[in-house]
DNA sequence: TGTACATCAGTGAACGCGCGTTCACTGATGTAC
DNA sequence: TGTACATCAGTGAACGCGCGTTCACTGATGTAC
């Protein structure tokens, strides 16, 4: 069984990764309506047959790729909220997360398209839904513990509905950042966003 | 010169028309990259040769259908904006316009696709650039106004710094709405964002 | 470590469909008198 | 108001390309001894 499932399983793991990294890119740069199966192939350097042994539609690998791309991330973030030392600081916090979530314009891109069909796919929904949900929470964690002492705007509701107001800052942030390319500014953006919508006093950052 | 422009007009308009209204709800239901010319004219009841007749490309096609509704629904935000009557209420105006803004699902579906090919071809990011920076100006204005005696949060910036931030936060909402449907939900939420936001003291809306 | 063997992964040619695009034609629309 | 005429808008058949999909084949990879 161990044997069977390790035997040829080397040179398909490669493949199934190339394939992703190439599908990457190309979705990236056309946007996934614009993109057909063999264009893939051709940048991962493989033919079209490579492609139907290891996936059965372009969707089918969208979803895979989404689904690396997004842990891969998701890792990095988690790395990035746990990088601070016992006292937390909300600025440089907001600083290396940024730095995941907004520096890769590919991944913008991608995203977008990823949200884009899962507006029309009840099941894609779902599980775009469980991934922000699981976002939240981590932010809603730190958030009350951020929060200790300084409470949330009571417009907001709990430290989750707090987390809902942060993940909708940094989305609107980013739908601008699409279009301007102005990567500074939509830090910026982001950091005076989220200042005024957690700190319970208005212009005082904390 | 004005008969010639006007002579066969009439039919032509109406066929451009009905190839649009079509192209609305085909793009709506499946997204541009998934919709055909052949599909568009089906759904509006015409040939091919009709599309070609008013159109080169879907494309220029589906940029014609952007530019119909985002006017139209300018109109309907300006008609909102400026319902009210000499005593700006801030919770009324934001009913009216989220009643434009978020409840048409179909209209959300289309600009966020169009959003999408904006952001990897520059020059239809510069028009809607530019459509949302005059957005951004109304706002700047209103907020301006109703801002006399209370103060807006400083992190934001002036007024137009406060206008991006509430067209991010009705950007951001408007993501978690595309996947999960609640509508009201949403316009809680926006509702909440924007107190939170605008007014100089946290959890007391104005 | 080497060899024979079995199985699996990817190849590339072939097929066919969907659809973009063209174009000669027809009927609709407007004009002139 | 009616008729003849000119022009324009949309028709639908035809063509061909791109590409999705299949499949017999080959070379790569791992196993057994």
């Amino acid at each position: 069984m161990t044997a069977r499932a390790g035997r040829t399983t080397r040179r398909r793991a490669r493949t199934r990764a190339e394939l992703l990294d190439a599908a990457f890119t190309v979705f990236a740069a056309k946007g996934f309506g614009r993109v057909s199966i063999e264009e893939v192939c051709e940048a991962a350097g493989y033919s079209r047959g490579a492609f139907y042994s290891n996936f059965t539609t372009l969707d089918e690998l969208f979803f895979a790729l989404y689904r690396q791309r997004a842990d891969l991330i998701a890792e990095q973030v988690t790395a990035a909220l746990a990088a601070d030392g016992p006292e937390p600081d909300v600025a440089a916090a907001v600083h290396r997360v940024t730095e995941v979530l907004l520096l890769d314009r590919d991944w913008l891109l991608v995203k977008t398209d990823f949200l884009v069909r899962a507006a029309r796919a009840p099941e894609l929904a779902r599980t775009l839904l469980e991934h922000r949900a699981r976002l939240r929470r981590a932010i809603a964690v730190r958030l009350a513990r951020a929060h200790r002492h300084t409470p949330l705007p009571a417009v907001l509701g709990d430290a989750e509905g707090a987390a809902h107001a942060v993940v909708a800052a940094y989305d609107g942030i980013t739908v601008q950042l699409l279009l301007d390319r102005d990567t500074e500014r939509a830090r910026a953006r982001l950091a005076g966003l989220l200042t005024a919508l957690l700190s319970d006093g208005g212009g005082t950052p904390q």
